[in-house]
DNA sequence: TTATAGATTGCCT
DNA sequence: GGCAATCTATAAT
């Protein structure tokens, strides 16, 4: 799956351009999150785009607020913010210091860091999905209870596949992480290029929004498993 | 399998 | 006060 090989770190320059190009761009590249036990990193299979101008669905339709101003400052930072009231949503801002623009990461497939992400999802440990499948698990044979499975391959889609459970698998939070750099060797929170090649990309309308439904600026790996929704 | 409702907080009008 | 770039559980088919 991974390319071997030293993985680099990706420049501002990166991101000092349409969001459309970057959204198309940041596909395949790695999201990695460094924590005191150890590194997070998935795989960006999912992403949309939200522009300046010309698009009601952005954040910064209205201007600049003490909420959007990341997505106002220079490229390659993170913009978090809160939303349902349950969920944090990451995005890269885009576009030089002064220009709105940004994109949503919306799944990531898992590639480091699994069970410490299953974990943080609360995934890691899953209900048996009946007595008589749970007894012919070698992980629980012989128990009689509590009936709990270790996470098995299909659960790998609910680690990561949405905006809102990246955010989780990968601790990210608004407190924690808004306006931090995605591009600094400092930062605990990068995105690198570790030469994996993109197959093939498909572009449909954005996921969740009313205003400006119909641009098609979503834009996903094709045939990636791990891709939200559907 | 798809459809629908409820949760829950903070931003902006 | 309205409502949102979501997720999950539960119900219906």
């Amino acid at each position: 799956m991974s390319a071997r090989g030293r993985a680099t770190l990706l420049k501002a320059g990166f991101f000092n351009r349409d969001p459309r190009r970057v959204a198309r761009a940041l596909l395949g590249k790695l999201l990695v999150r460094k924590t005191p036990s150890g590194i997070l990193a998935g795989r960006i299979v999912e992403t949309e785009a939200y522009l300046g101008q010309d698009d009601a669905a952005a954040h910064t339709a209205a201007g600049r607020t003490a909420r959007n101003s990341v997505l106002f400052g220079p490229p390659g930072h993170a913009y978090v913010y809160f939303i349902y009231g349950n969920y944090y949503c990451l995005n890269a801002s885009c576009l030089p210091d002064g220009a709105p623009g940004g994109v949503l990461f919306r799944a990531l497939e898992p590639v480091t860091g699994i069970e410490q992400m299953a974990e943080a999802r609360g995934v890691l440990w899953g209900r048996a999905p009946s007595p008589v499948k749970a007894e012919r698990s070698p992980a629980v044979a012989g128990r009689s209870k509590p009936l709990f499975v270790r996470i098995k391959e299909f659960d790998l889609k609910k680690i990561s596949s949405g905006p809102g459970r990246l955010c989780e698998a990968l601790q990210v939070t608004r407190e924690r992480d808004n306006g931090k750099s995605l591009v600094s060797a400092r930062s605990d929170l990068r995105i690198v290029d570790d030469g994996y090649r993109v197959k093939r990309v498909i572009i449909t309308p954005r996921i969740g929004i009313v205003k400006s439904a119909e641009q098609p600026l979503r834009y996903y790996i094709a045939d990636n498993a791990f891709v939200s929704g559907r």
